[in-house]
DNA sequence: ATTTAATACCTAGCATTACTAGGTATAATA
DNA sequence: TATTATACCTAGTAATGCTAGGTATTAAAT
């Protein structure tokens, strides 16, 4: 497994509804943002990340609205629920824990 | 899956080399460093501990060697390689960016 | 006009790994 | 004497990022 999909476990959720709960965003939108945003560190794949929103509006974190575009062309919106918001603020007080720990580890003040 | 143990995918060899790397330890040592160190928030479980420990010593990361106690115990402590120092390097510079693009994300300057 | 690339969605199955739950054995403590 | 701590191990499960395949429309390149 390359590093970067090992380190992607558990934060890909947090990013995907820090995302959409700043506004309502597609698929595909979504990858080339991650992308975008992290000047090129995340190339999610599309194997990544629509089973991640399925199983994200399954849990009822998101909700996913088809629109259709002038020509009848389908995109699925998905917009951030109560229950979401209240998930991402739970996860970033997770990450920032995590964080804390690790950093105790690798850059010891005291041993 | 528990949040911690989802994050801690792809972090947990760097945490495994970066503790042997400073001084060789046995698996049960390892354990109580990491809960000590990172003020209980580590707490590995040994069926997490010992596969990767085993996992790392097959791809040449660490070498175990068995060391006998007075009184006959049996202690596996393991030390760090030459590779092992080398991908330890490797893995704290993708930790570090793995950690810049995140912050991209969740605590964006610009959009 | 035709081919290629980009957009836009989807899924079955694989590989990896943290963990559960079980095992064995010795030493120290209650 | 019983329990806890020490010290190692593994088979199987659950979760998830990805590969590799699919469908379809639109835009750009040849």
């Amino acid at each position: 497994m390359v590093p970067r999909r090992k380190l992607m476990k558990g934060s890909t959720d947090s990013l995907l509804l820090h995302l959409i709960s700043r506004q309502p965003m597609y698929g595909y939108q979504i990858i080339k943002e991650l992308e975008r945003k992290s000047r090129g560190y995340f190339k999610f794949k599309e194997g990544t990340l629509y089973p991640a929103l399925h199983r994200l509006e399954r849990a009822g974190l998101i909700l996913g609205k088809w629109q259709t575009l002038a020509g009848g062309r389908q995109r699925r919106y998905y917009y951030i629920t109560n229950k979401g918001n209240q998930i991402l603020v739970a996860k970033m007080d997770q990450w920032r824990d995590f964080l804390a720990a690790m950093n105790l580890i690798i850059e010891p003040l005291s041993t």
